[in-house]
DNA sequence: TTGGATTAGTAAAACGTTTTACTTTAATGC
DNA sequence: GCATTAAAGTAAAACGTTTTACTAATCCAA
């Protein structure tokens, strides 16, 4: 069953092609189409159920009203409800989102903007990953609006929301320094992305404010795409062989594996042990004790990067970049 | 800057545009083009770039390759997780996923469906709520491969892939009952779908075979949009003011509040108190005791779906519907 | 009464592909 | 050497819209 076309609406109304597609448009007045076709267009469309072809409209119209959303990967809770946000408000503006996750490799990554280029979406949303430049840069040339979220890409001028990482990470140290801790370890990854480069560089700098030498042996950095039995395996390792009396986890997911050695070694945290985890997760407020974390203001971010995107969609201006550091909160919980 | 189409390729290899299209879509050596003109415009493809409009290539086939993905919310962790492993597996097949969240609304399921009808997505994968039937039906009316997952309507004839609910929950209650326990609660959702129902029909009937009377009071059924805040006094409530020593949750996020009450009114889980939690979630493995959970097996679900749903998409044959009830399976923990 | 403005509407081009039906040239068989 | 077939390729229609530029009729002012 072929469903229906503006032609068909055409002819049962006895008007011309355009005429329906005047209506449509809401454009009738402007071009004087009269109240009676009007209304007998519009209920023609009714009674038909009528819905005009996306795809035909964007060819000719060169939009999609759909934007593109890539992420690292959608079944982590951090880009999955951020996701859901920006879906929300999208929708409410008539935007759909298609999104994909890059899963940390460059070459997917090139690949789905390739796929979105050729699919016209409006915008990018984009949490980047190093190593995209190239591409990006040609987006932006071709007038596409673009926002990176989450995380930044230094030599590229374009839009960027997200968390004050640096300060959320150095104010995690302090806490740890204030509660009298000198050894402290920050298990982070080794994806060289900027927003875990600030994590780290947050670190750092607090034990230094604070006259703590810095020791790299309290620094594990894991591999992005590993096993999460490996993960286990060198934290537990870090935690057996060095003195250490406090860690900060620079991701949700990190924390997680480190919780589970802690269970499997039998490591209470508590007055002489303490963590910090970086993106809340539901299972900390659960556990007990609480586990203390960085809370990213996810409502915020998501709200930024649609309003800033929505704004370039409007005005075909062009767009003065944004740069929007929202203040991470960290929450103390026992 | 304009991005090239074919004709643009077809001009700087002097051939045809209809030569340029064969090569691209690999009709060359059937529509017997010479392999020097092959080789000529592949080569000025790939150093131009060009990437065919698929839009336009859309338009005129009448297919996307686009699959829509229709679920509850895709901040829910099943869901999320489920999307992530339905994407990789299309990904490979060069099918890109479309998603949107419908929240349980059943307007907002409908709106999706026309919208993704306006966009020709080659097929839909749905997790469907009561109320939609019409409109499904006008899906496969037009011929377009649906598959249902996680929950089926009864009255719609199509594929569906979902683990075996009432099994799950029926073996619940039964080691419950294994362990001992006699006054057994229900919390659960006051949402209308199979799933849901099925749950509740495992509990009931494990009830009865074991010779325990159904008390509807210990039954507790959670409005589904209503705040969180609410759905603890709730479950506080239930468990202060009857006489209880084991609960079923029939979600994870249910299990989740769950777990936030006993924390609240300090009731600890042991050898006087048992929970089980449909649907596992990170926060279950990590809590002190290990949460023990219904387990739903994600990968071998969005294999199933995704197999189908290719198969239909492959072969234009009407498509004979499956249905695959895959097994739970009950992880205690402790 | 005339001619510019307004009203009401339409024909046709364009968006970028795919695909059908066609042409031209060369090769082959007898 | 002629008819047939194969090889190599192309012109043009079609997909379903939007939009530009146009027409025809009516109105109003001078």
């Amino acid at each position: 069953m072929k469903s229906l076309s503006i032609k068909d609406i055409a002819v049962k109304a006895n008007v011309s092609i355009t005429t329906v597609s005047f209506i449509i448009n809401g454009k009738a007045k402007e071009k004087s189409i009269s109240e009676a076709v009007i209304e007998k267009v519009e209920k023609i469309i009714e009674e038909s159920g009528y819905k005009p072809n996306q795809i035909a409209r964007s060819l000719r119209t060169g939009n999609s009203n759909i934007i593109g959303l890539i992420i690292e990967d959608i079944s982590n809770s951090f880009f999955s409800r951020i996701a859901r946000l920006i879906e929300d408000k999208a929708y409410k503006k008539g935007y759909k989102i298609i999104y994909s996750s890059t899963e940390n490799s460059v070459d997917k990554a090139k690949e789905l903007i390739n796929m979105f280029k050729s699919r016209k979406v409006d915008a990018y949303i984009i949490s980047p990953i190093k190593g995209i430049e190239e591409d990006i840069k040609m987006l932006l040339d071709d007038g596409n609006p673009v926002i990176f979220f989450d995380r930044n890409l230094p030599d590229i001028n374009t839009s960027y929301v997200g968390a004050d990482h640096f300060n959320a990470s150095y104010q995690s140290i302090q806490s740890f320094i204030g509660q009298g801790k000198k050894n402290i370890a920050l298990v982070t990854t080794d994806i060289n992305v900027e927003q875990i480069v600030e994590r780290y560089d947050g670190y750092k700098k607090a034990l230094e404010d604070n006259g703590i030498k810095y020791d790299e042996n309290l620094v594990l950095k894991i591999h992005f795409n590993q096993k999460e039995s490996e993960t286990i395996d060198q934290i537990e390792t870090l935690l057996q062989t060095k003195k250490i009396d406090a860690v900060l986890f620079a991701t949700n997911y990190l924390a997680i594996s480190g919780l589970k050695v802690l269970k499997k070694i039998n490591k209470k945290i508590g007055d002489d042990f303490a963590i910090i985890a970086y993106d809340d997760h539901e299972a900390f407020e659960l556990h007990t004790p609480g586990i203390s974390t960085v809370q990213q203001p996810l409502e915020e971010i998501a709200e930024n990067v649609i309003k800033i995107i929505l704004k370039q969609l409007s005005s075909k201006a062009n767009p003065e970049n944004q740069q929007v550091i929202i203040p991470a909160k960290l929450i103390i919980r026992d």
